[in-house]
DNA sequence: CAATAGCCCTGGTGGC
DNA sequence: TGCCACCAGGGCTATT
Protein backbone atom coordinates (compact mmCIF):
# COMPACT_ATOMS: atom_id res chain seq x y z
CA UNK A 1 0.00 0.00 0.00
CA UNK A 2 1.72 2.96 -1.20
CA UNK A 3 2.18 5.91 1.49
CA UNK A 4 3.53 9.32 1.12
CA UNK A 5 7.51 7.77 0.80
CA UNK A 6 7.01 5.08 -1.49
CA UNK A 7 4.88 7.77 -3.96
CA UNK A 8 7.48 10.13 -3.49
CA UNK A 9 10.11 7.35 -4.40
CA UNK A 10 7.77 6.55 -8.02
CA UNK A 11 7.12 10.33 -8.41
CA UNK A 12 11.68 11.09 -8.37
CA UNK A 13 12.09 7.96 -10.09
CA UNK A 14 9.20 9.17 -13.15
CA UNK A 15 10.15 12.50 -13.01
CA UNK A 16 13.15 11.40 -14.26
CA UNK A 17 11.84 9.59 -17.66
CA UNK A 18 9.33 11.49 -18.23
CA UNK A 19 9.95 15.17 -18.36
CA UNK A 20 9.26 16.47 -21.60
CA UNK A 21 7.83 13.62 -23.00
CA UNK A 22 5.49 12.88 -25.33
CA UNK A 23 2.46 11.18 -24.74
CA UNK A 24 1.12 9.73 -28.80
CA UNK A 25 -1.40 6.97 -27.36
CA UNK A 26 -3.45 6.55 -24.32
CA UNK A 27 -4.82 2.41 -24.12
CA UNK A 28 -7.55 2.56 -21.74
CA UNK A 29 -7.77 -1.14 -20.83
CA UNK A 30 -10.05 -0.30 -17.45
CA UNK A 31 -11.93 2.90 -18.33
CA UNK A 32 -14.08 3.00 -14.91
CA UNK A 33 -10.74 3.77 -13.00
CA UNK A 34 -11.07 7.01 -14.79
CA UNK A 35 -13.06 9.38 -12.73
CA UNK A 36 -12.78 12.71 -14.29
CA UNK A 37 -13.56 13.65 -17.04
CA UNK A 38 -15.50 10.97 -19.48
CA UNK A 39 -13.21 8.51 -21.56
CA UNK A 40 -13.29 10.66 -24.88
CA UNK A 41 -12.33 13.87 -22.87
CA UNK A 42 -9.67 12.09 -20.49
CA UNK A 43 -8.18 10.64 -24.20
CA UNK A 44 -8.71 14.17 -25.90
CA UNK A 45 -6.97 16.15 -22.78
CA UNK A 46 -4.06 13.67 -22.71
CA UNK A 47 -2.64 12.10 -25.86
CA UNK A 48 -0.44 14.63 -27.94
CA UNK A 49 0.73 16.42 -24.85
CA UNK A 50 4.37 16.61 -23.22
CA UNK A 51 4.32 16.24 -19.38
CA UNK A 52 6.04 19.62 -17.77
CA UNK A 53 6.23 18.32 -14.25
CA UNK A 54 6.25 15.41 -11.85
CA UNK A 55 4.23 16.33 -8.72
CA UNK A 56 3.18 14.62 -5.61
CA UNK A 57 0.80 15.82 -3.01
CA UNK A 58 -0.23 13.25 -0.03
CA UNK A 59 -0.89 9.98 -1.97
CA UNK A 60 -1.57 11.62 -4.77
CA UNK A 61 0.72 11.66 -7.95
CA UNK A 62 0.02 14.65 -10.48
CA UNK A 63 1.56 14.80 -14.16
CA UNK A 64 1.19 18.57 -15.07
CA UNK A 65 0.78 18.60 -18.89
CA UNK A 66 2.07 21.22 -21.60
CA UNK A 67 -1.80 22.59 -22.02
CA UNK A 68 -2.47 23.43 -18.13
CA UNK A 69 -4.06 19.78 -16.99
CA UNK A 70 -3.03 17.76 -14.34
CA UNK A 71 -3.13 13.90 -15.15
CA UNK A 72 -3.62 13.01 -11.65
CA UNK A 73 -2.97 9.28 -10.23
CA UNK A 74 -3.99 7.78 -6.53
CA UNK A 75 -2.69 4.14 -6.29
CA UNK A 76 -5.14 3.24 -3.28
CA UNK A 77 -4.34 -0.47 -2.43
CA UNK A 78 -2.49 -2.35 -5.23
CA UNK A 79 -1.82 0.79 -7.86
CA UNK A 80 1.83 0.63 -9.55
CA UNK A 81 2.96 3.38 -12.05
CA UNK A 82 5.75 2.68 -13.65
CA UNK A 83 7.99 3.44 -16.69
CA UNK A 84 8.55 0.29 -19.35
CA UNK A 85 11.37 0.45 -21.76
CA UNK A 86 10.14 -0.26 -25.58
CA UNK A 87 9.84 -3.82 -26.07
CA UNK A 88 9.98 -5.01 -22.75
CA UNK A 89 7.15 -6.98 -20.99
CA UNK A 90 4.08 -4.84 -19.50
CA UNK A 91 2.93 -5.74 -16.20
CA UNK A 92 -0.16 -8.40 -16.62
CA UNK A 93 -2.17 -6.74 -14.51
CA UNK A 94 -1.96 -3.15 -16.72
CA UNK A 95 -4.90 -0.69 -17.10
CA UNK A 96 -4.34 1.89 -18.67
CA UNK A 97 -1.02 2.13 -21.07
CA UNK A 98 0.28 6.01 -22.24
CA UNK A 99 2.58 5.17 -25.68
CA UNK A 100 5.18 7.86 -25.27
CA UNK A 101 7.35 9.64 -28.14
CA UNK A 102 10.38 7.80 -27.00
CA UNK A 103 8.56 4.05 -27.95
CA UNK A 104 8.64 3.19 -24.08
CA UNK A 105 5.65 3.48 -21.75
CA UNK A 106 4.12 4.80 -18.69
CA UNK A 107 1.78 1.61 -17.53
CA UNK A 108 -0.58 2.19 -14.94
CA UNK A 109 -1.33 -1.29 -13.58
CA UNK A 110 -3.06 -2.22 -10.58
CA UNK A 111 -4.53 -5.69 -9.43
CA UNK A 112 -7.63 -5.37 -7.37
CA UNK A 113 -8.65 -1.73 -9.62
CA UNK A 114 -9.27 0.45 -6.68
CA UNK A 115 -7.34 2.79 -8.23
CA UNK A 116 -8.09 6.31 -9.54
CA UNK A 117 -7.11 8.43 -12.20
CA UNK A 118 -8.60 12.17 -13.28
CA UNK A 119 -7.50 14.84 -16.14
CA UNK A 120 -8.41 18.27 -15.09
CA UNK A 121 -7.10 21.61 -15.06
CA UNK A 122 -5.09 23.21 -12.32
CA UNK A 123 -8.27 25.32 -11.39
CA UNK A 124 -10.17 22.05 -11.24
CA UNK A 125 -8.69 19.88 -9.23
CA UNK A 126 -10.92 21.04 -6.40
CA UNK A 127 -13.22 18.64 -7.79
CA UNK A 128 -10.92 15.93 -6.69
CA UNK A 129 -12.47 16.18 -3.09
CA UNK A 130 -9.34 14.16 -1.00
CA UNK A 131 -6.74 16.26 -2.66
CA UNK A 132 -8.34 19.34 -2.12
CA UNK A 133 -9.01 18.19 2.21
CA UNK A 134 -5.51 17.41 2.51
CA UNK A 135 -4.01 18.32 5.45
CA UNK A 136 -0.15 19.41 5.46
CA UNK A 137 2.19 16.87 4.85
CA UNK A 138 5.33 15.41 6.90
CA UNK A 139 8.77 17.36 6.26
CA UNK A 140 7.07 20.15 5.41
CA UNK A 141 7.11 23.65 6.66
CA UNK A 142 3.24 23.79 7.58
CA UNK A 143 3.40 20.48 9.80
CA UNK A 144 4.67 22.13 12.98
CA UNK A 145 4.58 21.12 16.40
CA UNK A 146 2.45 23.93 16.78
CA UNK A 147 -0.09 23.20 14.12
CA UNK A 148 -0.24 19.23 15.46
CA UNK A 149 -0.68 20.63 18.66
CA UNK A 150 -3.45 23.04 17.89
CA UNK A 151 -5.03 20.12 15.50
CA UNK A 152 -4.91 17.53 18.23
CA UNK A 153 -6.44 19.59 21.23
CA UNK A 154 -10.18 19.39 19.60
CA UNK A 155 -9.80 15.46 18.65
CA UNK A 156 -11.66 13.27 20.43
CA UNK A 157 -10.92 10.65 17.73
CA UNK A 158 -7.87 8.04 18.99
CA UNK A 159 -4.15 9.17 17.78
CA UNK A 160 -4.26 6.35 14.97
CA UNK A 161 -7.25 7.36 13.58
CA UNK A 162 -6.11 11.07 13.37
CA UNK A 163 -2.94 9.86 11.95
CA UNK A 164 -4.55 8.26 9.36
CA UNK A 165 -7.00 10.90 8.44
CA UNK A 166 -5.70 12.81 5.68
CA UNK A 167 -7.15 15.99 6.62
CA UNK A 168 -5.16 16.44 9.36
CA UNK A 169 -1.53 15.08 8.26
CA UNK A 170 -1.56 13.96 4.14
CA UNK A 171 0.35 11.35 3.78
CA UNK A 172 0.91 8.66 6.24
CA UNK A 173 -0.92 5.30 6.00
CA UNK A 174 -1.25 2.28 8.07
CA UNK A 175 2.66 1.15 8.23
CA UNK A 176 4.25 4.68 8.58
CA UNK A 177 1.02 5.60 11.47
CA UNK A 178 2.05 2.71 13.89
CA UNK A 179 5.44 3.33 13.08
CA UNK A 180 5.23 7.35 14.06
CA UNK A 181 3.40 6.03 17.40
CA UNK A 182 6.07 3.25 18.13
CA UNK A 183 8.79 5.77 17.47
CA UNK A 184 7.00 8.56 19.76
CA UNK A 185 6.01 5.52 22.40
CA UNK A 186 2.59 6.29 22.26
CA UNK A 187 -0.60 3.81 22.22
CA UNK A 188 -2.25 4.34 19.05
CA UNK A 189 -5.63 4.27 20.82
CA UNK A 190 -5.25 6.67 22.93
CA UNK A 191 -7.17 9.44 22.07
CA UNK A 192 -5.85 12.36 20.81
CA UNK A 193 -7.11 15.47 22.79
CA UNK A 194 -4.98 13.34 25.77
CA UNK A 195 -1.72 13.87 24.66
CA UNK A 196 0.69 15.61 26.52
CA UNK A 197 2.81 18.42 25.24
CA UNK A 198 5.92 16.18 25.72
CA UNK A 199 4.22 13.36 23.60
CA UNK A 200 2.74 15.63 21.12
CA UNK A 201 6.27 17.15 20.30
CA UNK A 202 7.54 13.55 20.20
CA UNK A 203 4.70 12.32 17.71
CA UNK A 204 6.04 15.38 15.29
CA UNK A 205 9.70 14.40 15.33
CA UNK A 206 8.48 10.66 15.37
CA UNK A 207 6.56 11.39 11.78
CA UNK A 208 8.85 13.35 10.10
CA UNK A 209 11.52 10.48 10.97
CA UNK A 210 9.63 7.63 9.84
CA UNK A 211 8.73 9.24 6.70
CA UNK A 212 12.11 10.14 6.48
CA UNK A 213 13.74 6.79 6.23
CA UNK A 214 10.88 5.42 4.49
CA UNK A 215 12.10 7.51 1.59
CA UNK A 216 15.84 7.33 2.61
CA UNK A 217 15.17 3.42 2.04
CA UNK A 218 13.47 3.70 -0.95
CA UNK A 219 9.75 2.94 0.04
CA UNK A 220 8.47 -0.35 2.32
CA UNK A 221 7.61 -3.16 -0.15
CA UNK A 222 5.04 -6.06 1.79
CA UNK A 223 3.65 -7.29 -1.76
CA UNK A 224 2.50 -5.14 -4.07
CA UNK A 225 4.28 -1.65 -4.01
CA UNK A 226 7.06 -1.05 -6.79
CA UNK A 227 8.93 2.29 -7.91
CA UNK A 228 8.70 3.96 -10.76
CA UNK A 229 11.04 1.36 -12.46
CA UNK A 230 8.99 -2.12 -11.15
CA UNK A 231 11.70 -2.18 -8.30
CA UNK A 232 11.15 -3.02 -4.87
CA UNK A 233 11.53 -1.01 -1.45
CA UNK A 234 13.42 -2.15 1.73
CA UNK A 235 11.95 -0.16 4.42
CA UNK A 236 10.00 -3.38 5.31
CA UNK A 237 13.62 -4.63 6.74
CA UNK A 238 13.41 -1.55 9.69
CA UNK A 239 10.07 -1.29 11.00
CA UNK A 240 9.38 -1.58 14.24
CA UNK A 241 6.36 -2.62 14.87
CA UNK A 242 3.68 -2.99 11.37
CA UNK A 243 3.53 -6.45 10.30
CA UNK A 244 5.39 -7.72 13.30
CA UNK A 245 2.43 -8.97 15.74
CA UNK A 246 -0.75 -9.51 16.05
CA UNK A 247 -1.73 -7.98 19.05
CA UNK A 248 -4.77 -5.22 19.40
CA UNK A 249 -1.88 -2.63 19.85
CA UNK A 250 -0.64 -3.18 16.45
CA UNK A 251 -3.37 -4.28 14.73
CA UNK A 252 -6.74 -2.89 16.52
CA UNK A 253 -9.42 -1.80 13.88
CA UNK A 254 -8.73 2.24 13.71
C1' DC B 1 -18.47 15.31 16.14
C1' DA B 2 -17.15 10.22 16.48
C1' DA B 3 -17.75 5.54 15.52
C1' DT B 4 -19.26 2.00 12.54
C1' DA B 5 -20.75 -0.47 8.52
C1' DG B 6 -20.68 -0.99 3.71
C1' DC B 7 -18.67 -0.42 -0.65
C1' DC B 8 -15.23 -0.70 -4.15
C1' DC B 9 -12.15 -4.93 -5.83
C1' DT B 10 -8.81 -9.37 -6.72
C1' DG B 11 -5.50 -12.63 -5.28
C1' DG B 12 -3.24 -15.10 -1.66
C1' DT B 13 -4.04 -17.89 2.24
C1' DG B 14 -5.68 -21.32 5.40
C1' DG B 15 -9.22 -24.66 6.67
C1' DC B 16 -11.50 -28.78 5.50
C1' DT C 1 -6.64 -31.13 -5.26
C1' DG C 2 -10.49 -28.23 -5.05
C1' DC C 3 -13.70 -25.28 -3.02
C1' DC C 4 -14.65 -21.40 -0.20
C1' DA C 5 -14.65 -18.03 3.48
C1' DC C 6 -11.76 -14.64 4.80
C1' DC C 7 -8.43 -11.00 4.75
C1' DA C 8 -5.77 -7.13 2.96
C1' DG C 9 -7.12 -1.78 3.87
C1' DG C 10 -7.36 3.68 1.52
C1' DG C 11 -10.94 6.54 1.08
C1' DC C 12 -15.56 7.71 0.43
C1' DT C 13 -20.57 7.59 1.80
C1' DA C 14 -24.47 6.59 4.75
C1' DT C 15 -26.07 5.56 9.18
C1' DT C 16 -26.24 5.46 14.18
Amino acid sequence: MPEMPEVEIIRRGLAGKLVDCQIIDADILLPRLIKWPGIDDFSASVVGRTIKQVNRQGKYLLFVLDNGNNLVFHLRMTGRLCWVAAGAEQDAYRRIVFALDSGDSLVYADTRTLGTVYVLPQEDLWRISGLASLGPEPLSEAFTAEYLSLVLAKKRTKIKSFLLNQKYIGGLGNIYADEALAVAGIHPLRTAETLLPDEVKRLHAAVNQVIAEGIADGGTTFRDYRNGEGKAGHHQERLLVYGRDKSPASTAAM
